[in-house]
DNA sequence: CATTGTCCCTGGAAGC
DNA sequence: TGCTTCCAGGGACAAT
């Protein structure tokens, strides 16, 4: 499932194939990812334009193009990206080609997919919350996600309008980093907790990257290797296995609709708000 | 307004 | 072995 290190792995692989190619062809099997036009407008919209830069925000791929528009790409649980794929690609869905030869193709298992074409990128991702790799993003700035919230800490997590780009996954490693319950209320952390929850998922974000993503599931790069950062995972996807810090087992319970791995010894539930 | 629940979708795992 | 049922989950949207 493409998080923000994922997403950042495919921007960093794309960029030195892509910037500076003109598009020559969109060859479209399925219409659901298109979100804002039809096939043909999207098809005449694209043909002709030239990629000038990429972008990440949040989980979201941005491709900046000649004459003002942006291709806003969302890949949700199975969606990929990938480039010149050899032989047959199963759930091949929408395939891009360049005036080199070269190809950009989407493909998408679940069809959960979702692409933009729009000359104003802010309308897609206008109410994403604070980068958390940006240096703005501060255990202050942190503390006021989770402040006066008596939502679980894992579930503001999640939320894309307050941070941008955490999912399922490094929601789970940002917390057992940190030592914290994911069903914490976000106001009853303390200080020093805060700091902790904002250097893992620092951490996790980073070491995802480095390791070019984590392939749980169906995520691929674009040159159609894995990712190792799920060989690394302290927690997530790891039920009954063993706890790198305790020894403990990893227990999974579902917060908020979502499936939650942790470790029940290194991160007690206890309702602490002292200090705050 | 904030939060929770439902839905979308399909391969793979689990159950019978 | 083979069929059926269930599950995963990001985010839009509806309901509370």
């Amino acid at each position: 499932m493409p998080e923000l290190p994922e997403v950042e792995t495919i921007k960093n692989s794309l960029e030195p194939r892509v910037v500076g190619r003109t598009f020559t062809g969109v060859k479209i099997d399925d219409t659901r990812p298109l979100q804002n036009l039809k096939s043909a407008e999207f098809r005449r919209r694209l043909i002709g334009k030239t990629i000038l830069s990429l972008k990440r925000r949040g989980k979201y791929m941005i491709f900046i193009l000649s004459g003002g528009d942006n291709l806003i790409i969302h890949l949700r649980m199975t969606g990929a990206l990938l480039w010149n794929p050899e032989g047959e690609e199963p759930f091949a869905r929408i395939e891009f080609s360049f005036d080199d030869g070269g190809r950009l193709l989407y493909t998408d298992i679940r069809r959960f997919g979702t692409m933009w074409l729009v000359s104003d990128a802010s309308t897609v991702t206008g109410k994403l919350g604070i980068e958390p790799l940006d240096n703005s993003f501060t255990p202050g700035y942190l503390a006021g996600i989770l402040d006066s919230r008596p939502t679980p800490v894992k579930s503001l997590l999640l939320n894309q309008e307050r941070i941008a780009g955490i999912g399922n996954m490094y929601a789970d490693e940002a917390l057992f980093h940190a030592g914290i319950h994911p069903l914490r209320p976000g106001n009853s952390l303390d200080k020093a907790e805060i700091k902790r929850l904002h250097s893992g998922i620092r951490q996790v974000l980073k070491k995802g990257i480095r390791n070019r993503g984590a392939s749980i599931r169906n995520y691929r790069c674009p040159d159609g290797q894995t990712g190792t950062a799920h060989e690394e995972f302290a927690v997530a996807h790891r039920e009954g296995q063993s706890c790198p810090r305790c020894g403990g087992k990893i227990a999974r319970m579902v917060v908020g609709q979502r499936g939650t791995y942790y470790c029940p010894r290194c991160q007690p539930l206890k309702n602490n708000s002292k200090g705050r």
